[in-house]
DNA sequence: TATTGTTATACTCTATAACTATA
DNA sequence: TATAGTTATAGAGTATAACAATA
C-alpha cells in the first residue's frame, strides 16, 4: 500500500493528541472489557475510591465530565454492586458515593492490568522522558482549560 | 468549592492524554465552526489538498477512520463545493478526490486560524519541549498501534 | 433563588456487517 | 475471489435545557 502521510495535520499539537489518545483507545477497552467495564465506569469507580463519600457534582467536576452524563454511569456500578448512593446526612439533596468491598477488590485487578497495558505506551522511554511527558500534558491541559474559560 | 483530585487515574499516560485532547475540543470546534467545518470535515479537506488524487480508502487509512464513516464527510464536502469526487480512469470503483479552489481558500483561512488556536496549547514550552512533545506522542501512537496489530 | 440529581434529547465519533459494482 | 464505495445500524462519549426535591 501507498503510505501516505497528513503532514499537514502532524504540525497541529491538538491532532498529535487526538491520533495518539485514539491509537490507544484499543488496547484499554480491551482490558478493561475483561473485567466488565468501560472507561466511563473504570474512571468513575477510581475517583470514587480514591475520595469516598464525594458526591455526583463533585466526581463530575473531577473526571470534567457533565452531570446528566454521569446519572447512567453510577446506575451502572451501583447496579453492578461495585458502588452504593448513600444518602448524605448534611444535604438531603446529595448522595454520597461509596466504594462497596467488591468495587475494590475489581478496582484492584483492573488497575493491575491498566497499568501493564499503560505501560506499553510509553515504550522506549527513559524515565525523565516520562516524567517530561506527564508534565507537558499536564501543562496543555492547563492551557486549553484556561483558554475555554475566557 | 472543593478541589478533589483524581491521583490514581493521572497515574496513567493514557488518561494524561485522554485529558489533554479532552481538554483542546472546546477551543479547536469554536474555530472550526467560524469556518463551518468540523473536526472530520477539517481533516479530510487537510489531507485531500495534500495528497489530490487519493482515493477514499487511502484517506480513511491516512486518517485512522473506518470506511463507511468516511461517506458522509465527504457528502458534506462535496455539498459545501469544497471537494470533488472524480471517477478515476484506472479503476472504475474508485473516486479521486480533488479539492476545489473554493476549499484550498478555505482551508487556508481556517489553517491560519487553527495555527493560532493550536499554539495556545504549547503556551509556556521551549521550541526544545515542544519537539520532545511531538516525538513523544508520536512514539506511544506507534507503541499502540503496534500493540494493536499482535 | 440556587443547587443536586435526574430526564429527555441530540450530536459527534466510532465500529461492524452486508450490499453493489467493478476488478 | 477480492476490493471501493456505500447503506444501515449500534454503541459510546459529549452537551444543553428543564424538572422535582431540597437548601
Amino acid at each position: 500500500m501507498i503510505d501516505l502521510f497528513d503532514s499537514n495535520l502532524r504540525r497541529l499539537t491538538g491532532y498529535q493528541l487526538r491520533r495518539a489518545t485514539s491509537a490507544s483507545t484499543h488496547g484499554v477497552n480491551k482490558v478493561l472489557s475483561r473485567f466488565e467495564l468501560r472507561r466511563s465506569t473504570y474512571s468513575s469507580l477510581s475517583v470514587i475510591i480514591n475520595q469516598p463519600g464525594l458526591n455526583q457534582r463533585q466526581l463530575a467536576h473531577t473526571l470534567a465530565i457533565e452531570r446528566p452524563n454521569l446519572v447512567k454511569i453510577i446506575d451502572v456500578l451501583e447496579r453492578k454492586q461495585l458502588v452504593k448512593r448513600k444518602l448524605s446526612n448534611a444535604d438531603r439533596r446529595a448522595y454520597a458515593l461509596h466504594p462497596t468491598t467488591k468495587g475494590c477488590e475489581l478496582y484492584q485487578q483492573a488497575t493491575d492490568a491498566m497499568i501493564t497495558e499503560d505501560a506499553t505506551l510509553t515504550r522506549g522511554m527513559s524515565d525523565k522522558e516520562k516524567i517530561m511527558l506527564a508534565r507537558l500534558l499536564q501543562l496543555i491541559e492547563n492551557n486549553a482549560t484556561q483558554h475555554k474559560a475566557k
